[in-house]
DNA sequence: AACTATTTATAAGA
DNA sequence: TTCTTATAAATAGTT
C-alpha cells in the first residue's frame, strides 16, 4: 500500500511479518465494524496466528462464544493432522 | 471513501444498503485472504446480512465446516430472544 | 457492472 | 511500540 507496494506472499522476516499481522489485523476488524454498521450485518473473525493464539472479533459479543472452545479443538486437531 | 465522505451508520436506503453490503463484503474478504498470506495465518469470516442469510469464507477451506450448522442455530435462536 | 474522484489503509521509516 | 507520511488500495456516488 505505501511507501511501496509489496507482493501478497508470506513475510519471511519474523519481525516484519509480526508488525504486518498486528497492523492489519486492526485494519480487517475497522472494517468489520463499518460492514456491520453500515449493512446491518452480523460480522465474526477469527484468526489463528501463526503461533496458534486466537483472535476474535464479532459486532455481537455473544457470536462465537458458543463456538470458541471447540473452534481451538478443531484447530489443534487439524495442526495435528498436517 | 470515495466522491464523498460517509458517516458510519446504518444505510436507510435498502438499495444502497445492499450495494454497499456487496462491495464492502468483497473488500473485507479480500483483506482477509491477504493477512492470511502475508503473515501465514488462518482466518475465518463469517456474515449474516439483514436478510438472514450466511456467508462465510475461511483460508482453509474446514475452518468452518464443523460449526456450520450450529452457528444457523444460534442465530436463528437470538433473532427469537431479541 | 464500470468509472473515477476521493477517502482510507498501510509499507517503510523514524 | 507508537507516530509519520508517501503511496497503494478501497470505495461512494455516478453513469
Amino acid at each position: 500500500m505505501a511507501r511501496g507496494k509489496i507482493a501478497i506472499r508470506r513475510i519471511d522476516n519474523s519481525a516484519s511479518r509480526q508488525v504486518t499481522f498486528s497492523k492489519r489485523k486492526s485494519g480487517l476488524v475497522k472494517k468489520a465494524k463499518e460492514l456491520a454498521i453500515l449493512c446491518d450485518a452480523e460480522v465474526g473473525i477469527t484468526i489463528f496466528s501463526s503461533t496458534g493464539r486466537l483472535y476474535e472479533y464479532s459486532s455481537t459479543r455473544l457470536f462465537f462464544f458458543p463456538f470458541k472452545r471447540k473452534m481451538i479443538q478443531f484447530y489443534h486437531t487439524k495442526i495435528l493432522l498436517d
